[in-house]
DNA sequence: ACATTTTGTATTGTATACAAAAACTTTTAT
DNA sequence: ATAAAAGTTTTTGTATACAATACAAAATGT
């Protein structure tokens, strides 16, 4: 999808996407204030596609009002909270409706996030996640989960790089009920799945 | 906050909301291709703030690729899906939290949906469901229930303007629920209540 | 010394011009 | 007649200039 490291994109493409992963990896720290013209000079472009990457990054939240967001203790709970609800919802969905081949890279995740490296299983968790959430079959749904991605993405940094442990484990048995159909189980269990990773969360920034 | 009609609003803030309104009322109709320069010419504006209230209404779902959407079925089955879940949760939250203040609103808006004009009842059906949307205390999720508002509005003019049967009674049923703390009951409840809003909305687009 | 106005500077908002790309037409070859 | 190619027009993307606004600092009066 978007693996091809096309250069055909826009300039205000590349340069969200660059602004995007200088906050999310800390390069532009919390708080920062972003001036069209310093960034403009810095991208060597001019200040108008700088400005559409500016108001796509408020759109998902990581920008507000000029500033890269200081993610605060509340915004952590408030976005587990909604994540419990479009991911309790579509492991749900998963439960009744996956397909086999989308079992089979759901337990792939689980087997790799137990023998891979820490990229690997940063990124199996991701794919995990993201596969039950397209079983929701609900676009939109999936839509505000994609827009969540940034925000999460600077948690979860922090949950699997700290060894959360149970964390497969959780992963293992949201499978096993998915597998088995059991959709109660599976809404039940990716819930208190997702309340652990806020609880270790909440445990380290504090 | 808000409700000084102030004229201290940007070029693109104005455009924005002219634009939108145009689209929910049907000035322009869906599918209808949005040229930057057209619109300039219509608004006495540059492209530059045309511009950027079309991301903005592209953000919201109501432009999708420089055309006005054309809702489908399944955007407004999925649109109700998110707001069962959204909302269905929020009316637990209301049944536990809400001030007294907020309850007797609720009421009058209820009492207001028996007896108003149709303006005061798609007004204050709008104000019920807002009120417990903002009882869930989750900024987020409130954010998402808001960007769902235009598109929302487009289906509830017909709810409210074919007089579905039962609407005030839901409402009632659910400011009860709410009144007497049973959180299950009210979110039971409201998933019933907006389901049968679906149900009306499908029945007439048919 | 404190509050208030004034001035200067930094930053954003808007208009305009031009280049690149996309969408349409017409022409040409099969 | 159809499909490909070339050309034309429309539309979007980007750069730049200037105007309006917001912010901070200095100056003025109390």
């Amino acid at each position: 999808m978007q693996g091809s490291p096309n250069k055909a994109r826009t300039a205000h493409q590349q340069s969200y996407e660059a602004l995007r992963d200088m906050i999310l990896n800390g390069t532009i720290a919390q708080g920062t204030k972003l001036v069209e013209e310093k960034l403009a000079a810095e991208f060597n472009l001019s200040r108008t596609p700088i400005r559409e990457s500016i108001r796509k990054l408020e759109q998902e939240g990581l920008v507000v009002n000029k500033r890269v967001v200081k993610l605060s203790e509340s915004d952590l709970r408030n976005t587990f909270e909604l994540r419990k609800l479009l991911e309790g919802h579509a492991a749900r969905s998963a439960a009744i409706y996956l397909s086999e081949k989308d079992l089979l890279r759901l337990e792939r995740c689980v087997e790799v996030g137990r023998s891979g490296t820490l990229n690997e299983i940063m990124e199996v968790n991701k794919e995990f996640h993201e596969i039950i959430m397209h079983a929701s079959n609900n676009p939109l749904m999936i839509d505000v989960f994609d827009r969540m991605q940034s925000v999460i993405y600077l948690f979860r940094h922090t949950v699997v790089y700290y060894h959360r442990p149970f964390l497969i484990d959780e992963h293992q048995r949201i499978f096993e009920a998915i597998r088995a159909h059991d959709s109660d189980t599976a809404e039940q269990l990716m819930k208190e799945h997702l309340q652990a990773d806020l609880d270790f969360c909440l445990h380290l920034i504090r």
